[in-house]
DNA sequence: CTTGACTCTCCCGCAACGTGAGACCGCAAG
DNA sequence: CTTGCGGTCTCACGTTGCGGGAGAGTCAAG
């Protein structure tokens, strides 16, 4: 049987057939040696059937050649490819609850910000946290920018870095939350006066939403809100703090920087 | 900015920034001509950001960049993309039945067959259908040797294919299924004597299942109750008949031939 | 000045073929 | 016997989204 035929039987592509010839997953039964011409037996189409079978199940084509070739155990690879197709689809639906999110925070006419997921490995920061350095304002709010004297009088101008978190702790034991401000600690380096070590942990999936303006302004506020609104909406918000992390100036103002909120979920 | 500390910032790797350089798809602020450094501003972080949601939610990159430059409506794109994803599930979720229907039919111990779906196109064929060439066997089966006969007869040797093809008719009226043996009709072909020309019209999704040995014995009783077995247990089979297709002789024996079963399914 | 950490530009590799380009083979008709 | 014409052959590049490595150049600190 010529290649054309074996292909039509078969219900693929020349192509296909050549293919596998060339990766020696299914040679034809004789190649004769002037023309070059494929061959392939009638058993072959067995052969081809059980491939394309394996393949339609969504293993891959060297899969496919070991479990022709017997050399694993067809069950064992059927049940483990069940938990592969399980595990795509589960991110698929994943991926359409985030989609889901995004439209409907848009469809809200709220201002548009891009949300997306991300992990966030282990970081070693040097800490500050004390409230002596916090004050009221007269509008009921906490000014912190003694902190930020604080840190950047702590931290020599070489060795700034961006990065710098600030995280608002509620804990029971205030009326008002307590914040903490972290700068990056490079390997091996120092910890600066008044700061101590400390380890962030990672967060396996974090929500991430990038912002640009003052740490507190209004455009802020709607930016917590829509993230806060992304996390109830789509997934399991986690009971963490969401991080505030500052990526640099950027703008003509002195206090405008891009800032990205980090709010972890399950 | 450099890359480093940009690629850090986004959360994403080097390799993927001068990627995205190259592609034009996210070119850094400036690139210095001379060393050949890229340099990225922190209001890129939210280009970057706005990429990254785009790509989580299944955007490839080139969809990306319109919908970046705005070229197209997000919010279109975006209910598109979900079809897109939900298509893609019930893709995965098909592939998970057949792969359930498989294993299970393994489980039974019974004869392993292997079982895929595909489309058949429609066919022009010449068709045979007389009941004067059916004998009843005293076992109360049905002898269609005569059919056989009747076709060779009328096919001549020159223009014989492969892809011959026996249907049983589940017609109301007789208390037996009543056979229908077809054969391929090249384009522009007359058709022999007794035979008619008939559409064979297209299968969209039709269970393959291939079989080497006679046309009536054991072994296809069995195939015959795995293929209905299959359609039962994962997928809807349609209210059409079989198609027996025969693929060549396989074998040392005179009548052992390659046999596909087709099995219509929703 | 030297070192070490970054960064640069190629270029190959991945999975599973699709799509030509240019040449050869085989069978039937003139 | 030649001429078609359809089938087949072997390269070889394109697809998607980067990863990894070679070899060379750049930058800031000690």
């Amino acid at each position: 049987m010529k290649i054309g035929e074996f292909a039509r039987l078969g219900g693929v592509s020349i192509r296909t057939l050549r293919h596998y010839d060339e990766i020696a997953l299914l040679k034809p039964e004789r190649t004769d040696p002037e023309s070059g011409y494929r061959h392939y037996g009638a058993a072959q189409l067995l052969t081809l059937r059980r491939l394309l079978a394996l393949r339609d199940v969504g293993f891959c084509l060297e899969q496919c050649q070991v479990l022709i070739q017997g050399r694993v155990d067809l069950q064992t690879a059927l049940l483990a490819q069940r938990l592969e197709i399980q595990n795509h689809i589960q991110v698929q639906t994943e991926r359409l609850a985030r989609l889901d999110a995004w439209v409907s925070q848009k469809g809200a006419h709220m201002t548009q910000f891009d949300i997306y997921i991300q992990t966030i490995p282990t970081l070693r920061m040097a800490s500050l946290r004390d409230l002596k350095l916090v004050k009221r304002t007269p509008e009921g709010g906490q000014d912190i920018t003694a902190m930020w004297e604080a840190l950047w009088a702590a931290v020599p101008n070489s060795k700034r870095e961006t990065g710098t978190t600030l995280i608002w702790h509620d804990s029971g034991d205030s009326e008002y939350p307590e914040p903490e401000l972290l700068h990056p600690l490079p390997e091996g380096a120092s910890v600066p006066a008044p700061l101590i070590a400390r380890e962030l942990p990672e967060i396996a999936r974090a929500a991430k939403l990038s912002y640009r303006g003052h740490y507190a302004d209004q455009g802020m506020t709607d930016a917590f809100a829509a993230i806060h609104h992304f996390g109830e909406d789509s997934l399991h918000p986690a009971r963490e703090a969401v991080r505030q992390v500052f990526k640099g100036a950027a703008g003509d103002a002195d206090n405008i920087f891009l800032i990205e909120l980090q709010l972890p979920v399950s």
